[in-house]
DNA sequence: CTGTGTGCAAACATTTTGCAAGCAG
DNA sequence: CTGCTTGCAAAATGTTTGCACACAG
């Protein structure tokens, strides 16, 4: 479900314009840079925390939240973002343009890691099948204390 | 964290007395009531779920949501509960007096299956490890299609 | 030009909080 | 009695929607 290499912005815009073209949607200012803002923070946002960012990198953008929430929706169905669900922080996103992994999350700091690993991709497949379950996706978060916070 | 033995309702409730009585708390029949109803039902409650199958099951309480809200927060701050968040399905709690386990959830049925995986677990502490992180929870769902569902 | 996209404000859904009355200990 | 607990309604939070104007194609 996830590309194996990352996309350079370049190749990620063109996917992203091919999308819009494909749906017979449009191409804005706002829509751009949302997707630049996103390719160019590997921080995982919140709707408000990209809505900030970009208030006050492009003060001169007229943009409102609502549009951070479409653009966000439609960016998440085609797959240029994914987003995870953290308890109390809520829905955080980041681009989709690397391999699939997870995420440790230290309760103190919120500070996430990412990481992969394929004995636990297996695994899950694994136990999807002998559940009978045609596996779409899955979540995996490791909370706990991060070095620093120890 | 999560005991290794399901307890009984008589075990479990005198442990919820112990901490009400632990923290200058008063039992009460709401309390019980909301103890109980998550004790003999294997599924997986929304606060708003379990709110409005004890004002069907109990007519003759008064019970509002808000109580409900509350008493969740606190069965699960002590570890009496469990949570799981669903994407758009919400915040889930369920009984925490079983064997620590994970969700497979059907995506056009919204079913859950538990499942137990010794080697996940082990992973997971694992790669915690090797990211600096001292490991206190997790959280691991997979997403998918059920048998009955493909 | 046409129809999609936008910001805004209102609407919504969910959860939390303040308060006065109720009740456990 | 004391003060924790409750239901209620109001408030807060996060997200979605309707609308009239803006603007991409």
């Amino acid at each position: 479900m996830n590309s194996i290499v990352s996309l350079s912005y370049k190749e990620l815009l063109a996917e992203f314009k091919n999308i819009l073209k494909q749906n017979q949607l449009k191409f804005t200012s706002q829509r751009e840079i949302i997707l630049y803002t996103l390719y160019n923070n590997t921080q995982h946002f919140t709707s408000e925390d990209l809505y900030m960012l970009i208030k006050q990198e492009y003060p001169e953008l007229s943009i409102g939240i609502a549009t951070v929430y479409r653009t966000l929706s439609l960016l998440e169905e085609n797959n240029i973002v994914s987003s995870i669900s953290l308890g109390i922080q809520g829905k955080k996103y980041e681009i989709a343009n690397k391999p699939h992994h997870d995420h440790n999350i230290c309760e103190t700091c919120n500070k996430i890691v990412e990481f992969e690993n394929d004995e636990i991709e297996e695994l899950q497949h694994t136990i999807a099948k002998e559940n009978g379950f045609i596996l779409t996706n899955h979540l995996m978060q490791l909370y706990g204390i991060c070095k620093e916070c120890q």
